[in-house]
DNA sequence: CATGAATGAGACTTCATTCAT
DNA sequence: TATGAATGAAGTCTCATTCAT
């Protein structure tokens, strides 16, 4: 029988752990959302600190608190992103592969037409920041390898190939939150990274065009 | 008839101040080169005109005598190069179509690697500036055209197959510049991207494999 | 009903938390003693109330209980500061007048060539505080005072005189802080000294070379 | 009859480098006066470069571009002041040695008297600046030379002396800042200085008291 | 035209201080 | 009491911009 007082005795700074510990977590998800939010209208190179602050609705003190530098305010930002991106499409499909590949790709052009600020914010970090892009890398190299392996995707190299889809998703994303309107056109630049990564025509398209689950409501950030 | 030769073996520089015009044409010359190699170093949005100022080795007040703001300079650099470089283009093969098209993936590609300055400029313009985006799209839209007519490129929409084709080329301008040493990195690209506008694995393979007349020598500037 | 001695038991550091009283002195001790640590790095205007809480190793607010300024903890320091310096005189030497005060300025230069972190504090302090050379002046007064009296000394003037010997001795202080190696320095300060309070060369000399008891072992703080 | 077309040819860029020139001085010397008058308040770590701009009379951004850092400010003052000291000096007395020195002592401790702001600032900078004690102890070290030399002082280390001199010099100006009205206290504190420097106590108390001619009337500045 | 000193708005940064826990 | 998150005043610093020369 363990004496129930021992819990407390074995940490006894958990109380200074834990101190401020919700707040802190809660302020710094707010700023991360004002963040995201800013990226949705300007460029990640003109968000200052200080609007931040006024974004999230604390002081100017407070912020530097959390981020340093801008640079500090981007890395988090693109970590936080790449989670929960990984979280959505990983509760939307189990499966690795082309057919997950694909169902990124177009969900994000979708998105981005759905929400313009969202697809800015996502051009905006990924054409800043290499962490953003290696955290989208990784997860597209997880479908490409399997793809591959399966027999369904044929290209020669994979890094090259890796950098395709997501400067072509990216690029997509970027033409859709300037407003083209483009008939399907999640499907047809799936079908044509499909193309490129060396599936056959009509396995191709009939994969690209696989009707899809109607988007979640957006939430409030990302 | 005055002896104008006189004046200029005076003074080293006197050819400067003989005309207005021809001074008025090189600062401006000079400031775009300085802004070039700045766009090497750092991305778009960080370029000081004050440093462009230093860079240049003019003054301050002069520059913006030039350009008002950021944006005149970012603007009229993307103008410039997508000048030269469409003069280089038409320059290496007066042609239109695939293969053109091929041959420009490729040798941004290539100069990229071999120049890395060059490179990151033109990833900074391209992910800034959209003027910089349509010159090059323009170019791009034209040969996708010819190819598409004479059935050697099968794309479903031009549109798109123009932003697949520009983001994918940027994709790999930019992990060039990163250092990653991809054999034959070039045609893997072009021949990637020729499959997803819908040409034959082979004649792509072919096409994209075609051996390349040597860089020129690198000049000074863009 | 918890059995409290087991409490003492399991921690360690129990004892601070055993008498409000206790923990409070020691709390305080310690900031004094991390501010002089930080005088030796830095002048004082300089220390920062936060880098004062890093430093003992508590929190920012914890500091603001027991100093509301910067001045608070020169004042503190320095009335500190002043009573073990007495304290130290005293036990050395009973006998107030010439000798004693020979002494006190040799010992000062000693230990700042010793600790040169230690010099640095107190000429610092003195620089700053008017309470710190007040409570240096009050003992050099009474040396002055008595050795006046006793024929020793024949200064003119006594006000003059402690200026002279406190600034003269901070002045050696510092130089001896900043590294100059002099041999028999404190020695050589001292004689000037008296020199210029008046006692015959010959004395003066003897006095200034009185062989001198091993310094202390330093101990942690001031 | 010089043509006076010459002179602008013989030096084509003269312009150039005068361009602005006297403007660029006067404002620096603006700069120094008003950092020196704000030393005769506060110390010298309390300085604010948007005060300094303030009391200036110019933008916070023109003093950036004299002085990067407050320390540039303090070293900037300190020299300028060791050279109007020095011409101060030179042109009373062009005799070097004890005489030099006893004026130079005297002459402080007046003006200090006359002036506290003066003082406060003389002290606050050689209280901080080793540049101000170097440059003040450059002066006296040449009188301790002569003086040496030429038997009238007998001090048995030069470094020392050096010290002892001016930081007795300095307590005396700071306690005749802080209005101890002492009867003849320049002479009283030459006199102990030059026993202290072991000049017999006939010749100090002579020397000390030579009748000074009057101030000077106090400048704008310092 | 070119120059570069001066400007001042706007952002960054530091820290004493407050206060709920 | 001790804690430490939040605050906001005060200062630093950067640069586009103006203007007299």
């Amino acid at each position: 029988m363990k004496p129930p007082a021992r819990v407390e005795t074995q940490s006894p700074n958990a109380a200074k752990v834990t101190r401020g510990h919700k707040k802190k977590a809660r302020t710094r998800e707010q700023l991360l959302n004002a963040a995201f939010r800013i990226y949705g209208r300007k460029s990640v190179g003109e968000l200052a600190l200080s609007e931040l602050a006024e974004e999230t609705g604390v002081s100017n003190g407070t912020v530097h608190n959390y981020f340093r530098t801008r640079d500090d305010v981007v890395h988090a930002v693109s970590l936080e992103l790449a989670v929960r991106f990984s979280q959505h499409i990983a509760a939307a499909t189990p499966v690795l592969g082309a057919e997950r590949l694909s169902l990124a790709v177009r969900s994000f052009v979708r998105r981005a037409a759905r929400e313009p600020a969202w697809g800015r914010a996502l051009v905006n970090l990924a054409s800043y920041s290499d962490v953003m892009r290696s955290a989208l890398a990784d997860y597209l190299r997880e479908d490409l390898r399997v793809g591959h392996a399966s027999g369904e995707l044929r290209h020669t190299h994979e890094d090259v190939a890796v950098v395709m889809v997501l400067w072509t998703a990216l690029g997509a994303v970027e033409s859709a939150v300037e407003g083209s309107h483009i008939e399907a056109h999640d499907s047809v630049v799936a079908e044509m990274i499909l193309l490129g990564l060396g599936m056959s025509p009509q396995k191709a398209k009939r994969l690209a065009a696989r009707v899809l689950p109607d988007a979640p409501a957006s939430s409030d950030s990302y």
